[in-house]
DNA sequence: GACCAGGCATGAGT
DNA sequence: CACTCATGCCTGGT
């Protein structure tokens, strides 16, 4: 557990602690400067209250992780979910790994604008169109990072048993200017981070791996280079015994 | 018992 | 064409 990030809430803020809005730069300390322009725009109000980023750093990765959500509105956003999201079944949710073909241990979902479709691990996935929720916290995304979104990768872990290996979103689709944003709502699962230089026997560099707990509300942001260098997983935990959903909100490139 | 790292030995993508 | 490498499970260590 030693070599996992301190995300402790009570850290302190710092003047290095901000955060680029759509408009402008937001101080992370409460009491903040309202401006004008914030004040004319109730719906960017909503969500461009401080939020405290922490930055997460090493060679070749950057990751931005905040609260998004109150308890509160997540346990509202997971139950909205849970009833909206239709999950793939069939030949739609298994995987081809070393010549096997499996059922992926975890439900999944691809959802987004009109006609977009998105291919990974040798499948390809059209977008269904977007539900209300999956709107309203894509919205709160772009309002607090200032990026836009036309597609969304919906897991649902039922339990900790329930998880993804080791891999990189590095599909040639995706706009290599856009951070993949990770929303997490329910059981809060761990998160690991290893250089891809660092795996297997004969891996050539010794870098630790940097593992997260991502809680319940919570958003990550993982920045270029991220994928080119860093695997993530989200492995089993036998302890974990409810469900997690996770959103990972992307730019796909069109006429692709 | 939980967790982790390595092996897999086929096949798709570049 | 000759590669690289895999969103999975299983096994044997700690």
């Amino acid at each position: 557990m030693e070599n996992f990030v301190n995300q402790s809430p009570s850290k302190r803020l710092c003047i290095s602690d901000v955060l680029t809005s759509p408009r402008k730069k937001i101080k992370v300390e409460y009491g903040e400067e309202m401006t004008e322009e914030e004040d004319e725009d109730a719906v960017l109000a909503e969500f461009s209250h401080p939020v405290p980023w922490q930055k997460i750093e090493a060679e070749g990765l950057d990751l931005d992780y905040a609260l998004l959500f109150s308890k509160e509105e997540a346990d509202h956003l997971f139950k909205k979910l849970e009833e909206e999201v239709m999950y793939s079944t069939g030949e739609e949710a298994k995987v081809q790994v070393f010549g096997k073909v499996y059922n992926i241990p975890r439900r999944q979902a691809t959802y987004g604008d009109a006609g977009l479709s998105y291919t990974y691990s040798g499948m390809k996935h059209l977008a269904c169109t977007w539900t209300p929720t999956l709107e309203y916290i894509r919205d709160a995304v772009t309002k607090t990072t200032g990026h836009t979104f036309n597609f969304v990768l919906v897991n649902r872990y039922k339990d900790g048993q329930d998880h993804i290996g080791e891999h990189r979103d590095d599909e040639k689709e995706l706009d290599p200017l856009c951070p993949i944003a990770s929303v997490s709502l329910g059981a809060a699962r761990d998160f690991v981070c290893r250089h891809r230089d660092a795996r297997g026997k004969q891996s050539c560099r010794q870098i630790e791996p940097v593992k997260l707990k991502l809680a319940h509300g919570s958003l990550l942001l993982m920045n270029q280079p991220t994928n080119t260098f860093w695997y993530h997983s989200l492995p089993v935990r036998k302890k974990v015994l409810l469900p997690r959903i996770n959103l990972t909100f992307r730019r796909i490139l069109l006429n692709k």
